[in-house]
Order: structure tokens, then sequence, then C-alpha cells
DNA sequence: GTCTATACGGCGATAGAC
DNA sequence: GTCTATCGCCGTATAGAC
């Protein structure tokens, strides 16, 4: 698929590269075209080779945001246990508390703000929560816990998105363990 | 105070009020003066009379919701104990989930717009969450918890905010009952 | 105090040379 | 494919009539 494109440059890779940084930084809508453009180090009309609408970008950031948990999911995939998988994926979260108590959640901030932005973008953003919260589910069904699956996956998303916020918003990266230690106590008890 | 200002034609309150619902209906940056005069039916050249600039709106947008949030403290602390005071929080949290699901967190969505635009308005927005924090975490030091309030405090605001970004990216009202289900039966065994 | 008109800058987007 | 130049619009903010 990356044939489609012959360019070899990686100017587009730059440029959706430069954009997720930003927009995870500064928000989507704060970075300019012209700010993209030279975060990636590429002119600034050269951008409409790439993409023909701003918009576009906003499509690009969130796929690779996407791409990001896929990845994630592929990796937790190969342990054992789903609740080696669930323990997983919290201490994943708690291992970016420096970053989370400076610019908030990857997911998090940026599904919030394509929500608000409306439009085409806020109905693409929704699956950067929800499919965790069903990837989550399942864990928890092969967990064995029947019918209390889907809340105890809101629960456990809740908990991990809601406290990076409070990370964030307290500039106190210590959040994010307080909470982890008392979510896997949780996940103990189940 | 009020006495400050002469004008008794109320227009600032209504420019306030117009801000905080386009505020949290769109997000902040969305909209424009313009869009706020229309909004509280002052004409536009005439916002500039009341603020200096377009983040003193903001801090008046802020300073509003704040106002909101002490409001309800007051409201409160007439319940007599500390665990009534916890459970109302909720309950009241809850009893707003179709404008959750539509619009998020009242406090959270719009500090974490605030916290991403950065300069003055990123500080000023960081006491919407944090002193919901502090409140919660006086009132668990009160049901006796002793060292464990403020991981209770943490563990309590993270679920209730959480599940409101949840809920509004999922759309689904009915994951405010279930995550207040679960936070009012941890309540229970404290 | 109230409002109109407008200055000014930055943005997204386009045209077209190379 | 790559890049420069520029258009047109809309935003904040101001000047000044009433």
């Amino acid at each position: 698929m990356a044939a489609l494109k012959s360019s070899k440059s990686g100017k587009r890779e730059r440029l959706v590269e430069a954009a997720l940084e930003l927009a995870y930084r500064d928000g989507f809508q704060a970075a300019s075209i012209a700010d993209i453009a030279k975060e990636a180090d590429v002119p600034v009309g050269n951008v409409y080779y790439y993409f023909k609408t701003r918009d576009q970008i906003g499509d690009a950031v969130i796929d690779a945001r996407m791409a990001q948990f896929e990845s994630l999911r592929g990796r937790l995939e190969k342990l054992a246990t789903p609740k080696e998988r669930l323990v997983a994926f919290i201490d994943m979260t708690v291992g970016n508390q420096e970053t989370v108590a400076a610019r908030g959640c990857p997911f998090g901030s940026l599904a919030a703000e394509f929500l608000k932005l409306g439009g085409h973008l806020a109905g693409k953003a929704r699956p950067m929560l929800a499919d965790p919260l069903e990837w989550m589910e399942a864990q928890f069904r092969q967990m064995g816990v029947g019918d209390a699956a889907f809340a105890c996956a809101v629960h456990l998303e809740a908990g991990l998105r809601g406290v990076s916020l409070l990370t964030q918003c307290t500039g106190d990266p210590k959040l994010m363990e307080i909470e982890a230690a008392q979510l896997r106590a949780w996940l103990d008890t189940l």
C-alpha cells in the first residue's frame, strides 16, 4: 500500500509525525499548517501535495495514534493470561507518567479535542477510546467474570484515562502510580 | 463588588454565560468573539468594553465554572456525614449523564482544553480538577481512612472524570451509571 | 456607555514556475 | 514532484462617532 505513493522522500511520514507531535503537545487546532511543515522540515506549500485539506492531516493523526494502539495490542497478545495482559496495559500507561504529566493522555487528550471539534473527525476519534474498551472487555471475559466484563472494562479504562487527566492537571506524575496500585489490587480481587 | 461596574444591563453576565456555553459545547478556541457576542445578543464591538482581551473572557469562563463547584460544595456541606457527601457528589455527576454524553465533563473537558492552550489560562484551569480533589480528600479523611485519604480521592475523581470522557466518546449515557454503581460499592467497603 | 467601521495579521488554500 | 508567491477570508483588536 505504501507503493501507491511513489515518493521515497518520506515527507508524508514526517508531516504526519510532526502533526501528531504538535497535536499532542499543543492541540491540533493550535498547530497551523505552517507549524507542522516547519516541524517536519518540509516547505509549506508542499504540504498540499500530500494532503488536499487540513482535515485530512487530522485523519492521518488519528490513524497514527490508532496504529500505536494496534501495535501495543499485538505485543500484549503474546502474554499468556488475560490478567497479565491487563496488568501490562496498566504498567505501560504508568511508564508514560512523565509525558502524561506534561501533555496528558496520548489517546484521551486527542480524542477529547477531536470530539469537541465536531464534524467528520469527531466520529473518527471515537475508536481511540472505544477500541481499548472493547479489548479490555474481551480480556475480562476471558478471565471469567461473565456479565461483569463490560463494567470491569469501563472501570479500568475510566480509572486510567481519568487519572491521566488528573496527572496532567496537577502536574504530579506520582498520581499515576497511586491509581495504578489501586487498580492492580482491584484486579486481584476478581 | 458588582457595584464596581455601574452598568445594569447585565451584558457582561450574558457574555460570560454565552462564552461558557459555547466553550463547553464547541470548545473555547472554536468560539470567536463574534460567536459569543451573537449568542449573548450583544453587538460585537461592545465586547471590548467589558473585556480588554480575548484571554480575559477565558478567565471569566473558568471563574464561572469554579463558582458552580463552590455552589455545589456549599450544598453538599449541609449533609451530615462525609460518605453521604461523597455519594451525593457521585449522584450529582450521574444526574448529568445526558449532557456528559453530548458534551463531556463540564469541568474536565474545559480543563483539558485550557491546559493544552498553555500560557496564563493553563495555570488558572488547574483548580477546576484540583479543588474537587482536595475536597474529596478532606471527606475521606473525615471518614477515617487515614493516610489512604489522598489515594481514595484520586481513585474517586479519576473514575468520575474518566467515565465522563468514555461516555462522551461512546455517546452512551449508561456508562455513567455503570461506573457510579462500582464506585458506590467501593465506598461501602471503606 | 454603546455601537459601527475598519485596521491588521495570520490562516487555509490555490496557481503556476521549475 | 517540488516549491514560491499570493489570494481571499476571518480572526482579534482599535478608532472614533454617537
